[in-house]
DNA sequence: CTCGTAACGGAATACGATTTCCCAGCAGCG
DNA sequence: CGCTGCTGGGAAATCGTATTCCGTTACGAG
């Protein structure tokens, strides 16, 4: 109970060490401050091995020309006594280029996009990139400044992936944004849902979903309910209207009264599955909600209003994150390989191909217990 | 089904964009490439504003010199029209201080690291900083190479969770390193199972366990049988130490027969639970797992051995993570505030204190149905 | 022995910013 | 009118590294 319950804050304990006001200034530097102890530069290193700079760092990086075997162990020896490590940022101006990769998501919590973060990462890895990671929180404005400061790191590419929402005004900012830094040598990629004139790794949300209706179907449900997200939010709607188009093929219509919008999270489910107790459910047979966790926030709805999904009532999501499998009954679901779309965005971008393209990623139906056969 | 199989590999599809051999060369640059449009520099704005480069920095900077109004306009009225962004690593040469902070997390994927990763982030940009993200997959080697090139970036901070095991000889390596960093003036952040001489967000994993101890045993839980992940894991250990040390108070042991050792993750979870069916459970009455994704493995390696877990046997976990309270039954386990952890790491980290600390996070039993009272 | 050439070391310059230092102009004041 | 203090602009130094260009040496061929 050490912690105030405050959020946000951690209440760092007070921390006066020492002197009272600036008076006993700190003995070595002159700057006051931390009084760091400088790093070694490739200079420092230089000197002490007794050779020139260039040499130094012709030892040091992977550079062509050679350097006599005694020389290459003086410098060595050199930049190991000092520890030294060379300045990313000073090797990026020199070279003209960075080993950096972007990659912007909506939210690291979600099970989604931190998987799909995953396989990006192993993907810049591999090719010996580091990333810089930035969070958009599903605010259009915030991607955009987000973009617009990643720019300046000069990365090697730029990933965004969840968070583009339909019709707001920033759109033709980002499009702005994201074609300058692609006209100054540098690669974009989408992932699904965007809907911009740029390289995209499509996730086949509208045929994933259709097929999914069509497997419900042939499991003998005939009446629907749908939890989506706002219909701005292109992956919802893309999902939705792959459900309705592949139930309308059997001539098999959703009520409006049983289509319910919520927020595209767990809470959201939730919301959306005590609204349809709420309102009554009728002789609906099965729930299909736009996303695996809002299917998840509705089944525990349900329970809690003494409905046992699976039995009374059967539920679907789509996404096929992890947790799907680990909930009871187990969630039927439209596996996206998420891994893999993060490691081919990631691919993608680093072939720099100067033709945008659009990449396909099929998806998968998983039929589990949570609609059993009728 | 256009993928092909392959894992780590997206197919990306040939892209023969035109010209067989390097014949018709881009027309633009004479380096070949990408023939990148030159981003704009800020000498290029300066010109283009009729002014110096050092009114153009002061205008497009906070300075503490002033500007007048007039110039102030044309550079930015020029830097408006050439899309001029700043080079941040130009900026982090000529300031010597770069505006980042480092994160290195054992895996993305797992929800207890996205979260205090979440919490992380937010403060980070809170401060105006870009955080750069690391995975180091449990590997210590790969551990101690990604501190390596992330002190590179001169980052403000270098917070470190989860991959530290005991007992490897990263270990002096690392401590080195760390430390080496830290003279230069970085600040490093451990958040706990570290035990090393750093700043260090420590969650009382030993105290949490110990009271969730009471509390079953509280319920009328007598035999019980232990999950934990490998001894040099020291999150793991403090856990299963604290657990046992609660249950000593009140007389009771565990047979060594009924503590199983898995990996760390859902899938160590399931083959623990399926390695105690096998064995016969006895007359154990909980199982308790070092982990939350752990136990949710166990429950469903459980229920597919046809035990149904919070009636046949009870089951509790550790961390109460999202899903814990998905699942079916919900499951009993030990609440860490992820999100402040991480929260707190950065301010603790951005705060420059030059003294290591400890800072203790304190963490809360909670109980559910996978643990009914007897 | 001479010449051509390959190998390698080092001085200098470039990279894109910030910041110091100097200088011009101007207002205020005695 | 001369001096001081202040405001704001610009030239140039600086940050840490890569790389070009030039000079020296060594070596093999003729």
């Amino acid at each position: 109970m050490v912690n105030p319950p405050l959020p946000g804050s951690c209440g760092t304990p007070v921390h006066n060490s020492g002197m009272e006001d600036g008076s006993a200034a700190p003995p070595q530097q002159h700057e006051g401050a931390a009084a760091a102890q400088r790093q070694a530069t490739l200079h420092d290193v230089a000197r002490t091995a007794g050779v020139s700079q260039a040499t130094a760092s012709r030892v040091l990086n992977g550079s062509i020309r050679n350097v006599r075997q005694e020389n290459v162990a003086q410098v060595l020896a050199a930049a190991a006594e000092l520890d030294y490590t060379p300045h990313l940022s000073a090797q990026a101006i020199a070279r003209g280029t960075t080993n950096t990769a972007a990659l912007v998501v909506s939210g690291v919590d979600d099970p989604y996009f931190s998987t799909v973060a995953g396989g990006a990462t192993q993907a810049a890895e591999a090719a010996g990139l580091i990333v810089t990671m930035a969070v958009a929180d599903r605010s259009p404005e915030r991607e955009l400044q987000i973009v617009r400061t990643l720019r300046g790191m000069r990365p090697r590419a730029i990933i965004l992936t969840g968070s583009r929402i339909d019709g707001t005004d920033t759109r033709a900012a980002l499009i702005e944004e994201l074609d300058a830094y692609r006209r100054a040598g540098g690669s974009v990629v989408l992932i699904s849902q965007y809907d911009l004139p740029f390289c995209t790794v499509s996730i086949d949300n509208y045929g994933g979903a259709r097929q999914l209706a069509r497997e419900l179907v042939g499991l003998g449900y005939r009446r629907f309910a749908v939890v989506r997200a706002s219909a701005a939010l292109r992956t919802s709607r893309d999902r939705c209207e792959g459900f309705v188009d592949g139930l309308r093929e059997f001539g098999i219509g959703v009520e409006a009264r049983l289509v319910v919008e919520a927020e595209f999270s767990r809470r959201g489910g939730l919301a959306a599955g005590r609204e349809l107790v709420r309102q009554g459910l009728g002789d609906t047979e099965l729930v299909i909600a736009a996303n695996d966790v809002m299917a998840i926030g509705v089944m525990t709805a349900f329970r809690d209003a003494g409905l046992v999904p699976g039995r009374d009532i059967a539920v679907a999501g789509f996404g096929d994150i992890g947790p799907a499998v680990d909930v009871v009954p187990a969630l039927t679901s439209v596996a996206v390989p998420l891994r893999q779309v993060g490691l081919c965005a990631m691919e993608l971008a680093l072939s720099n191909d100067d033709v945008s393209r659009v990449v396909p990623i099929s998806t998968n139906v998983v039929l589990r217990d949570s609609t059993p056969r009728r």
